[in-house]
DNA sequence: AACTATTTATAAGA
DNA sequence: TTCTTATAAATAGTT
């Protein structure tokens, strides 16, 4: 919205960036407003600048201590309704368990920590390779078919529209 | 913005309110997101909808409770700490998007789920597999020469306890 | 859920 | 900074 289209990553040019920080706040404090007011709901909006500077906005006759009072409830019942503590450390650890599991795999998978397999596993591991080549070298094959395909439509209806 | 202007005031009627809400929330969390990574500034944002349900933003490599934390030494404001539940929630999302990634890049090694890949993708995953089933092969190049050699150290030693 | 006529926000320029 | 203005983006009302 503006003269040009910008990018949605960091502004390197400083000037520019505290521009960009003060028009952009001033909006989304106005957006957050309107929102809050219109649709009757309850927001908090805090802004630190990159230098520091706070900024804040929450909806009408409420706090912002309400509001991050009513955050911290709504996700404590969340964490309640997942499960116990213990429960959840429990997923944790079954959670990194299996990334362990699937980094394990995925380094084997790309060459890597082979000295732990023995014969049997790296003949497996070979078969599997192969297939795997196999599947994406048909893969290759079917896109650069449809390729040829669409051309040779395109060539077609080109020639029909010729005689036309 | 729109087919008419709208005063800012809550709006009667309940289904255009959640039409509304729906549509400005989206909005407004976008653009919470871009002044975050625009303006690299640290910014929280909570919503509640009339209803009562939660909604929010954080900036990019912070979340909520670092941000309430930083509020409150900000404004000097005491509140009592229920929120590193939150942080192991954070974790276990975490966790989860890293296992699903993995799962991902696990499948295409298997060959499978290639049909999202361009052709320039499926080089590259050929070139990989290839790599890899060069450097399996070449493992079990190697434990061969390894059994080879222990073979033949065994016959030496034998044959040297046979003569004494 | 889409669409689109308008309004609104804002990037770049002054 | 602040103002202007051309353009991008958001969205109110409609289908």
């Amino acid at each position: 919205m503006g003269r040009g289209k910008i990018e949605i990553k960091r502004i390197e040019n400083t000037t520019n960036r505290q521009v960009t920080f003060s028009k952009r706040r001033q909006g989304l404090l106005k957006k957050a407003h309107e929102l809050a007011v219109l649709c009757d709901a309850q927001l908090g909006l805090v802004i630190f600048s990159h230098s520091g500077k706070l900024f804040e906005y929450c909806s009408p006759s409420s706090s912002m201590r309400q509001i991050i009072d009513r955050y911290q409830k709504a996700t404590n019942i969340r964490i309640e309704e997942a499960g116990s503590q213990h429960q959840i450390l429990c997923e944790i650890s079954k959670l990194r368990n299996e990334n362990d599991k699937l980094q394990a795999g995925m380094r084997q998978y790309m060459g890597e920590d082979l000295t732990a397999l023995t014969a049997h596993d790296l003949d497996q591991l070979e078969e599997q390779l192969e297939y795997s080549v196999n599947k994406v070298r048909a893969r290759k094959h079917q896109l650069l078919h449809q390729q040829l395909e669409n051309l040779r439509r395109k060539v077609i209806s080109n020639s029909l529209n010729i005689k036309q």
